[in-house]
DNA sequence: TGTACATCAGTGAACGCGCGTTCACTGATGTAC
DNA sequence: TGTACATCAGTGAACGCGCGTTCACTGATGTAC
């Protein structure tokens, strides 16, 4: 389908419609447009990995087919494919963030914090399956810049975790190096927990309901082990 | 450098020459030059992979080259690229294992297993750079084929660790189902360990020590908690 | 030990293909008056 | 509101390149007598 004939289409009940399309106006602005291509181009890079491919095999053409322009009209949008493989990170962060933004509003012990938050976040990850299948995929990806993001992102990530658990008794106390120890370990096994989310099918309801068990029972171990943990020092490494 | 060329330099000192190349002779049979043009093309693919590659960005043609053979005679060790990844999971799961058994080997208590295993498992995954990082890259590899191979193989060292672990007190009277739980936490966080170690720079004596320290401070707050776990069953689920 | 033939790892030319990127362009949208 | 011009997303031809794979081949190694 050429660039033409989707604009042709457009507002006639163009399956393919994005959900801000106003739709019925028949016309966009320029900037509405260009918005639109863009997002098409994302999305295809998005559905493509979510489909298996690495983010490495995934050509400008390919996309530029999927987002129905011509691949020279890639560049309007993109320098190259390093560029969008950023903003792919950035979009799937953004998601990722809106679901700990939620997570931590609950105010709970261990247990209640568990069981409040693994099954609404399993529930969100499989709602947003293109980013975090990007996310899981990218981590080994043969771009190091992309690689290079991507770590940054999850230790700020780890960080901020790190942060939060001072909330929590025995916790309070522990120093600052075995609190990274801990929230590093929180988030490699949230981690696999997204990875086995999305590598069994999302309709296999018992092997979901099964990894979510799991996942639970895993972070509730890990918490098990806190109170009889004598961290290394009550206070920060060098003060 | 051509086949021709690399052939003609054999047993002089070159460099490139394998271990078990008995070098002095000059000549080879041709059995033992077929084994050797095949090792190359792996340790081609190993080093590319090392050196921060996608195995689906990797082509047939640049292998070919760096072997030292011209991209048709590829054909005459594998049929296709598949079959060369699935001699690399093969290769790298023999080296992970031999890491295994001796580890294995060691009788003790739960703190014992843990200084005593960490340091040189960590020292073994730097002497083998190049399996480990395969393993840790594929595992998001684009190839189903191979991404399936690799799953089936830490599923089976999963269950293996579940089964050890019923040496241990506690554990012992654990559920099947429970066994794998932990397992699978304490596998999937030596491969985040690994995916660190590969991570930092080798030389660098600081970061690798650090690394080292957590990994065992994670695996004992892990032990830590199985005293106070409730297992959901002493029995097997179904029994 | 010497000869005749079979095997087979590696060769090299050739192919068609999809790739990223260049360039000058078109024509609809946006803006200044 | 109408006109003249600027902007700019998207076009389409063209390029050189590395790719996987085919094919008939060569010449050293291996084997049967």
């Amino acid at each position: 389908m050429s660039a033409h004939a989707r604009r042709r289409s457009e507002g006639s009940g163009d399956p393919g419609r994005r959900p801000g399309d106003p739709g019925r106006a028949g016309r966009r602005t320029q900037g509405e447009r260009r918005r639109a291509t863009r997002q098409a181009l994302i999305e295809a890079a998005l559905l493509r990995m979510e489909a298996g491919e690495s983010f490495d095999s995934i050509s400008l053409r390919s996309l530029t087919r999927d987002a129905g322009i011509v691949p020279t009209a890639f560049y309007r949008h993109f320098a190259n494919m390093d560029e969008l493989g950023l903003a792919l990170v950035d979009e799937s962060f953004r998601t990722l963030r809106t679901m700990l933004r939620r997570a931590r509003a609950e105010e709970a012990g261990y247990e209640q914090v568990i069981s409040a938050s693994v099954r609404p976040l399993h529930r969100y990850v499989l709602d947003h399956r293109e980013h975090f299948a990007f996310l899981v995929r990218v981590r080994s990806t043969g771009n190091p810049l992309l690689r290079h993001a991507l770590r940054i992102e999850i230790r700020v990530l780890t960080s901020e975790l790190a942060t939060d658990l001072t909330r929590f008794p025995h916790l309070c106390d522990w120093s600052s190096a075995d609190l990274m120890m801990i929230a590093d370990l929180l988030v490699n096994a949230m981690i696999s927990t997204v990875e086995a989310i999305l590598d069994a099918p999302a309709e296999d309801a018992e092997a979901q309901e099964e990894i979510a068990t799991v996942a639970e029972k895993q972070l509730r171990l890990i918490v098990l082990g806190v109170p009889n943990y004598r961290s290394g020092s009550s206070r920060p490494p060098r003060a």
